[in-house]
This record gives structure tokens, C-alpha cells and sequence, in this order.
DNA sequence: CGCCGCATGTAATTAGTTACATGATTGT
DNA sequence: ACAATCATGTAACTAATTACATGCGGCG
């Protein structure tokens, strides 16, 4: 289970909130390992029981307080150590091709409709990807070394992205070879 | 959740135990949705108490009795409909990308190996694939409707295979680049 | 006055993993 | 005798989702 690393991770760059924590994973490590803020709280409250993050309530002005996390030295111990372990292959799990197992001509416009809306999504997704990177890793090769470990995860998910555009394109056009059923 | 019309979607082809169920996974559907011979087992009692499978038992000469499932109408029609809803995006989740957010000069050889493994794995992955495709899946334009899905799952898993080893290889060259600490 | 953003949570439930358990037959 | 394959499960635990809950301040 990667959450807690993925906390961690997110705090390396930055000391924030539970709430800040929770926005900034639309934007990064969270993009590779979706979470809640739910259980952002959760996780937070164990990983202070565990010493690996410090926390500290900060007042703000005009806005509630806040509790701030920071890595600790053992938390960036536990990382280290954690980087290093063996981690076994995520499975996919995503039932769009489990749907597709199950085509027929009475939802195969039903199916279409879908994989146009998760064409548009990653669509969107690809859009905020590049984003990132013109805005950051343009020059991949002159970034130091952490920085370049991020580009990889960033181009794994725009590769990623792209080639899924290309099968929607491919699996569309399949299926509009295929013929309504007459009422 | 979908592992219970994954398995349903598996019963489509061929009645079978929850054994059998188990191993044909590894081959067909599973590769979309994975799960284990125990959450099978308890799923489908679930699902044989909702009435959508029926199961009878079947005495073998020299194997052990087993547990025979089949699709019921009502499980045919709860099929239909669950393919009629909104599936939602299936977020990714892999820590080898949490994990390069945290690359650095004392993981990096960790990290080359770990995408090395992975590179190796989908190698065999994509063999399975091809296989598969070779034997059942040739043609794919003279197929019937609903093995016109199935294909474009697999194209689906050839396709992010592919994918995914053109991209270990850009970032096993990256890693290459980044120069070991001394001692 | 009501909604949105900020900020933090608890409770209940479902899904998934890991460990453990049993017992028969077939091959080495 | 021992391991492997066939076959079915229970129990305990961890992870994740869904629903619910609260309260302040600013804006229209």
C-alpha cells in the first residue's frame, strides 16, 4: 500500500494541511495514486502516531486554522527504506473492458457513448499533463536528479494517455461497424 | 465493483467451479479485473444467494466433487443492465511512480532494476496476449458481435503493453544517465 | 439569505488481502 | 514418503468508499 509514501512524498516538496494535501494530489503524486480526502485525515493522524510526520496548528487570518504536516528525519528514513523494497505489478482493474466482454448490438451505442467520454477525459487529463510539463520539464535532461524521476512518472502518464486516445479512435470505429438492433 | 460481473461475464462462456473460475481468470477476463480464488469463492455464494447463478454439485471419478455454476436468466438480466450503466474512470494506482517521484542518486540502480522486472513482465504478458489474438482473435472483422468486444479488450492490453515497454526503455535510458553516489 | 470555499473530521459499509485449514488423488 | 494438483473454504485484517457532520467567512 503506497498512500502513506504518497503522503510522504507530497511533503517532501511542501509542509501543508490535510486540506492543502488533498488539492495538491489532483495536480501531482495523487494523479498516480488517487485518493479521498477522507482518507488523507485517516492517514495522516497514523503516520503522526508513527512519528514519520510533525504536526502543528497555524492560525490564519480570516480562514479557519489549519494543522501543518512535516516530515520528520525517521519519515524520510521510512521513505528511503520504502523506495528500496520490492513492489509487485498493479493489476488493472477497469470495467469498461470488462463491459466490453459482454457486447452486443443492443448496447454496443451505449459502449461508443462511453469510451467517447473516457476519450474526453483523458483527453482533459492529457491537456493538464502537458501543462505541467511545459511549465516545469521542458528540458528534461538538464533537471536534477529527483526532478527527473517526476518527468518519468509525467511521461508514463502522457504515453499512457496517448495511446488510449488512439485505441478509443480504433475501438469506435469497430463499433460503428456495428448495426443496431431494428425495434 | 465489477468481480461479480466479471465472474458472470466468464459464466457467459462455459459453466464452471469456482476452481475452474479461478484459473481461467489468469486468461481471459481476470486480466481486466484479478482477483483472488478466495473473494471468488465468497462471491459467489453472494451471487448464487441473489439467484443469479445456480450451482449443483458434480462428482468426478478420481478428482474431488465440484461445484458446478451456472448463468441464470436472472443473471443474464442482471448482466445486461449492469453494462447499461455509467462505469466510472478507474484511477490509476502504482507505487512504481510514487516511487520514481522519490528517485535519487542512492535508488536509482534499485529503481532500474525494479523497471527492468517490470519491462520482463509484460514481456510474458504481451506473449499471452499475442496468443491469444493469434488463435481466437486473427480476423477480427469476421467476428461476431460480442467477440468483437472481447478483441478490442486484448487490443486494449496489447496496445498499453506496447506502451509500456517503449517507455520502460526512455526511462531505463534516463536512469542510465544518473551516476552512482561514492562510497 | 444562501451558496461556495476553507478546513476537519466520524461512522458505517464494502472490497480486497493474507493467513490458515482441510482432504482427496496422482505422480516421483 | 513427499510434493503437486484438484477442490473448497473460514477468519482476521487492511484498505477504500460512501454517507454524514460541523462551523466559519466572504460574496452576490
Amino acid at each position: 500500500m503506497a498512500l502513506p509514501h504518497a503522503i510522504m512524498t507530497a511533503l517532501l516538496e511542501d509542509d501543508m494541511s490535510g486540506y492543502e494535501l488533498a488539492k495538491a494530489f489532483d495536480v501531482s503524486v495523487g494523479l498516480f495514486w488517487r485518493s479521498s480526502h477522507q482518507q488523507i485525515y485517516q492517514e495522516l493522524h497514523k503516520l503522526a502516531d508513527r512519528g514519520w510526520l510533525q504536526c502543528a496548528t497555524v492560525a490564519q487570518a480570516g480562514k479557519p486554522d489549519k494543522i501543518l504536516y512535516t516530515l520528520t528525519e525517521e519519515g524520510r528514513d521510512a521513505m528511503a527504506e520504502w523506495v528500496l523494497g520490492e513492489s509487485r505489478v498493479q493489476e488493472g482493474k477497469d470495467d469498461l473492458y470488462v463491459k466490453l466482454y459482454n457486447l452486443s448490438e443492443d448496447n454496443a451505442n451505449h459502449l461508443t457513448a462511453e469510451i467517447s467520454r473516457r476519450r474526453e477525459h483523458m483527453m482533459q487529463r492529457l491537456y493538464l499533463y502537458e501543462k505541467i510539463r511545459r511549465r516545469h520539464y521542458a528540458n528534461p535532461v538538464s533537471l536534477p536528479v529527483r526532478r527527473k524521476g517526476v518527468f518519468l512518472a509525467l511521461l508514463a502518464g502522457i504515453r499512457q494517455g496517448e495511446q488510449f486516445l488512439a485505441w478509443c479512435d480504433e475501438a469506435l470505429a469497430m463499433l460503428g461497424t456495428i448495426d443496431e438492433p431494428v425495434e
